[in-house]
DNA sequence: TGAAATGTTGGGGCG
DNA sequence: ACGCCCCAACATTTC
């Protein structure tokens, strides 16, 4: 008989360019592919709707081309850490293969199932996938890991230059020809796992995921360093709930961003590199995770030069919920909050703005805003948000100085300035016109008439006032500074 | 991947 | 022609 060996998919939905799936593959013998429900972590609500959906989409892709390849997916809800070792057990399995994974509850739950599956003698292969290097590959020269991005940066192109990071190749093709397609394997539905059915804002899989791959860097690529920061034209690649899941690898999107540069067109370096430095920061964060698994409940250091949030009384909590719900006052802020609660997704450029409204105008907890994020975005990734949180809220590694204050008007001025962005997610102020649609409290009273925005009635006035939420985050900060120097 | 405050410069209007 | 002022435009400093 020959040997049986199970792959367990967890953030690497994809059949082609898989390292673990290519190597089990490479070997005789029947493969059992295999998805957990993580019915605890499901349970803890800390993924929204919209992520789930993402998910289950990802998988029936996964699943759909796991048959035709004659190797039907076989999924449990259930406790990882049992299910797997039983799953093994029950398959007979000789071994058990797997990406690795590098948050630090992953860590965690990862090690026990290598125990279990270790007092049943079963191998346990784990291969490298989810990020281009893994945190022991780049070490500063005290061999400590990465507290700076810009040293980090310089790392990782060093290593990428050396190594000549390649594609696997192997595993299978993502549409056998002419194979009839079998009856699809009933997956649950958002309801069995506890969540609602949402219809997905993007779809999921790894087609869907090549394909945007594609578009993204046979188009908007080439006017990148401009066209990101522009919320109201889709300039930027939104490709992050693909890299979420794995039904995208960085590896091969940085391959396809280089290789369109250098295989000449109109690809400049600039938008190539900014492009890239993206996912680096994205590997960066995930490092600093997992060499720092700390962050993952405060601050990375107890920083000077950040003002002391609020207390969480009944104030904080109705600022909170206005902010969570787009009603703050100001345009460009209200609008990213309701990107993210109609779509599940918000650009880049907003999270910024809609993250420091958060911190410094509000003066609110930055982990609330981490977790709402958590809770709505497609993309949510625990290292991630959490290394964008810190960085917004300047506690972090690397993170932006604490006298660093976006004026959310001016912000909308410069990256939003015909107010498309706005009016797409705040229609009361669809009929403003363009010179006030980021500081429409400024228009006469006549002038709300006209445009059917009355303020304070169709749309609030601002909740805070944001020179002065400004002068006083600074006044705070500097006190704060001056108690930790007298320390 | 900030923005306000402050400083500097140079062109043009004007007596 | 000259000095003076104003101010926009740009540069630097500061939080």
């Amino acid at each position: 008989m020959t040997a049986r060996r199970v792959i367990w998919f967890r953030r690497d939905l994809r059949v082609t360019d898989n390292p673990a799936l290519a190597s089990v593959l490479a070997e005789p013998g029947a493969v059992v592919p295999v998805f957990i429900f993580d019915r605890p972590l499901l349970a803890s609500k800390v993924f929204g709707d919209g992520c789930v959906a993402f998910m289950l989409d990802s998988l029936r892709d996964l699943a759909d081309a796991l048959g035709r390849a004659g190797m039907p997916l076989q999924w449990r809800v259930g406790d990882p850490r049992e299910e797997i070792p039983r799953l093994a057990r029950d398959l007979k399995a000789e071994a058990v293969w797997w990406n690795r994974d590098y948050e630090p509850g992953a860590v965690a739950r990862d090690q026990h199932v290598s125990r279990a599956l270790a007092e049943q003698r079963i191998c346990v292969r784990t291969c490298k996938d989810h990020l281009v290097f893994e945190p022991d590959q780049l070490r500063n020269v005290s061999g400590q890991p990465f507290q700076r991005y810009s040293a980090f940066r310089t790392a990782w192109w060093k290593q990428w230059h050396a190594e000549a990071v390649r594609s696997p190749g192997g595993g299978l093709p993502l549409v056998a020809a002419r194979a009839a397609a079998p009856a699809p394997f009933p997956l649950p539905s958002a309801q069995d796992l506890g969540y609602d059915t949402v219809i997905p804002w993007m779809r999921g899989g790894e087609q869907a995921g090549a394909a945007r791959l594609r578009a993204f860097v046979g188009g908007a690529l080439h006017r990148y360093v401009t066209g990101r920061n522009r919320p109201g034209s889709d300039e930027t690649s939104i490709l992050s709930p693909h890299f979420r899941f794995g039904t995208l690898n960085p590896r091969t999107a940085i391959r396809a961003a280089l290789e369109r540069l250098h295989g000449g067109g109109a690809v400049s370096r600039p938008d190539v590199y900014t492009w890239i430095d993206e996912l680096i920061w994205r590997e960066f964060f995930h490092h600093v995770m997992a060499g720092f698994p700390h962050v993952a409940d405060g601050p990375f250091r107890p920083s000077a030069s950040v003002a002391p949030a609020r207390r969480p009384d009944d104030l904080a909590r109705t600022l909170f919920r206005a902010w969570c719900e787009g009603r703050t006052g100001y345009p460009l802020v209200d609008a990213g909050m309701r990107q993210l609660n109609q779509t599940g997704w918000m650009h880049n450029r907003v999270r910024m703005v809609v993250a420091s409204f958060l911190v410094k105008d509000l003066r609110l907890d930055w982990r609330w805003g981490e977790r709402y994020f958590m809770g709505r975005l497609v993309d949510a990734d625990l290292a991630v948000n959490n290394g964008n949180w810190q960085w917004c809220a300047s506690t972090g590694t690397d993170a932006m100085p604490g006298y660093r204050i976006f004026n959310p008007t001016l912000q909308g001025k410069k990256f939003d300035p015909d107010g498309a962005y706005v009016r797409r997610y705040v229609p009361e102020l669809a009929k403003v016109p363009t010179a006030a649609i980021h500081a429409p409290w400024d228009m006469s009273r006549d002038l709300q008439e006209r445009a059917g925005c009355r303020i304070g009635a169709d749309y609030p006035r601002p909740i805070v006032d944001h020179e002065r939420a400004r002068r006083e985050y600074l006044e705070l900060a500097g006190a704060e500074r001056g108690r930790a120097h007298d320390n």
